[in-house]
DNA sequence: TAAGGTATGTCAGAATACTGACATGATGCA
DNA sequence: TGCATCATGTCAGTATTCTGACATACCTTA
């Protein structure tokens, strides 16, 4: 990992090849999401409410690794898009629970179908223990990272 | 991977998990930086540059993930500030070869101990085999990945 | 009860990256 | 040689995300 003088060597750096295999299943999420008019960010946000239906806004933008901030953006245009409905108010605290229509619902069933063929191919070189393997290594580094950087 | 309806299980999904870790070093490096008055681009530039002296614009901008017209903005901004230098006129083409000024090197070396300690934190918890199955698996998302996805 | 701390939703502005487009230089092919 | 194709650098506009800030609601604790 190291090179003579002390630099990150990339070629084998695996935080380099994280970011290399990230971005190479980010591209190719947006190539299939693309003609159905949708994002990455926008994507997760409705996978995330089918799977986990009354999700404020700051928990969906954590699922989705966003600020809250930018979650927001996106649930007002999907909620005037009718995506998604929220109550006017607060059933408790502050926290606006969210969920998909049925527009919201059609939307996802193409949309999971296209990202599930991506994750299909991307893990077709692999067998099971290797999947297995990366399964525990990815878990390794998230808990090791964020062991020593709480907050944000 | 999969749950009754066919919906993509995140909890399990190594896609997902993949965003995540990402996610999660990303905002490590970004914690690192931020003192030092970097982004994590700024930063992959500068490495780029210091293991690969002379790379294009375009090649900058395949190396740290990002479009050649972002990569541009940021090239010119470094020139300006005196980090990296281009000659006026392209020796061979239009690619013109690019280098880091010794203010660029001083600048990249305590980036680089910070972005490197990360790396080790990120590894801390895992085993000489654990990392090397993590590289090889890696790999063979972003081979399978990359092949039915040329051209962006 | 009162107060400090935490979490949330939201607005506004700034930073960053992207898409589209154009001109130019190199390359491959007929 | 001439022409089509491709890669590159760059400008302009757009989109997305972020940081900063504020008000509000819950929770813990003295």
């Amino acid at each position: 990992m190291m090179q003579g003088d002390g630099v990150v060597d990339l070629a084998t750096s695996l935080g380099y090849l994280l970011k290399e295999a990230s971005s190479a299943l980010r591209l190719a999420m947006e190539a299939v999401l693309r003609p159905l008019g949708m994002t990455v960010t926008h994507y997760s946000c409705l996978e995330l409410l089918a799977q986990r239906p009354g999700l404020s806004n700051s928990e969906l933008a954590r699922g989705a690794f966003v600020t809250r901030q930018s979650m927001n953006v996106l649930l007002q245009a999907l909620e005037r898009d009718g995506y998604v409905t929220r109550p006017a108010e607060a059933p408790v605290g502050k926290a606006l629970p969210t969920r998909l229509t049925p527009l919201g619902r059609r939307s996802l069933a193409t949309a999971s179908a296209a990202v599930r063929a991506v994750e299909v191919r991307m893990l077709s070189g692999m067998t099971e223990a290797e999947q297995s393997a990366a399964h525990t290594s990815l878990q390794s580094m998230i808990r090791s990272l964020r062991g020593a950087d709480e907050g944000r």
